[in-house]
DNA sequence: TATTGTTATACTCTATAACTATA
DNA sequence: TATAGTTATAGAGTATAACAATA
C-alpha cells in the first residue's frame, strides 16, 4: 500500500491545507476560531435562532455551540434573551456588529474558495461536489457500524 | 453565504468523517494514533531508514516522528540503530512484529476505502484525484502567501 | 423522566522553541 | 554555524459526563 495514493491520506492532506488556507481569513485577521466562524456564519440571515439550531446548521455539538455563543457574545456580535415559549432555552441573534463583521468577511473567504477551485472545470466541479456527498454517505454508514 | 455550499467547510465534515472510519481500524482495534499509523505505513517495505526519511513521506513534523516512533519502539513494532554515517541520525526499521500489524491493518484499511468510494464511476474517480492534487497545490500558494 | 444549555474535567493534539550531540 | 533528533511547555481542540432549570 503507498500511503500516497491511500483516498483517507490524500483526503486528510487535502483538507489540512484547505483548512489552513481558509482560517488564515476569520483567524489571523479577525481572531475567531473555526467553531466561531461556523456559528456566526450559521446565524447570518437568519433572525433570531436558538442554540440547538445552530447545533444542527454546523455539525458542531451542543458544548461547542454553547462556548461559541459566549465567546462571541463577549466580542459584542452576538445578543441572547430568553425564549418565550420555552424557559430552558435561548433565543440567539447577531448584532449589527456581528452581520457586519460577518459581510466583511464573506468576500474574503469566497474569493479563496474561488481560487482554490479555478483549476477545476465546471464538469469536475460538478463531479467533485457529487463526489463528497456520495463518500461523506459511506463514510457515516462506515463510522455507525463500527 | 450558504455555509452547506461552502467548499472548505464541506471539505472539512468528509475528511473528519472519512477519518473517523478510517481511524476506527486502527485505532480501535490496533490502539495506534494516526500519526503511529502514518508512521508503520511510511516504514514499511522499506528497509532502514533514518528519522527524516519518514518526516518526507509523511507530512509529520520530526517532533512527531520522533514521538511516533518512541511509541512504536515501546510497542514492540520498531528498531532504532545507530546510522554509521551520521552520528547524529538513526536508522529505524519495521520489526517482524511491526510488519505483522501492518499487513494485517492493510486490507482492512483498503477494504474501508473500497466501500467509501464504491459509488463513484472510475471517470468520477479520476476527477477526484485530479480535483485533489489541483486543489491541494492552490492551497499551499494560499497558505504560503498569508 | 426527558430536554436545553452550561460547566467541569481530563485527554489528545498542535505549535514553538530550547536543548544535546554531531557535522 | 547548521543539522538530526529529543524534550519541555503551553495552548487549542475534543470527549464525556455531571449539573441546573424547565418541559
Amino acid at each position: 500500500m503507498e500511503l500516497e495514493k491511500f483516498f483517507p491520506y490524500r483526503l486528510a492532506v487535502l483538507a489540512e491545507q484547505v483548512s489552513l488556507a481558509t482560517a488564515q481569513v476569520y483567524r489571523e485577521r479577525f481572531s475567531l476560531s473555526r467553531d466561531d466562524w461556523r456559528v456566526l456564519a450559521a446565524l447570518a440571515d437568519q433572525g433570531e435562532v436558538r442554540a440547538a439550531d445552530v447545533k444542527d446548521r454546523t455539525t458542531l455539538d451542543k458544548m461547542q455551540v454553547s462556548r461559541a455563543l459566549a465567546r462571541l457574545e463577549a466580542a459584542g456580535l452576538v445578543a441572547r434573551a430568553a425564549d418565550p415559549d420555552d424557559g430552558r432555552a435561548w433565543r440567539v441573534r447577531l448584532l449589527p456588529a456581528g452581520t457586519a463583521l460577518y459581510r466583511k468577511i464573506v468576500p474574503m473567504v469566497q474569493a479563496r474558495e474561488d481560487y482554490l477551485l479555478s483549476d477545476l472545470t465546471p464538469q469536475e466541479l460538478e463531479v467533485l461536489a457529487g463526489a463528497i456527498d456520495k463518500v461523506e454517505a459511506r463514510a457515516r454508514q462506515l463510522t455507525r457500524q463500527g
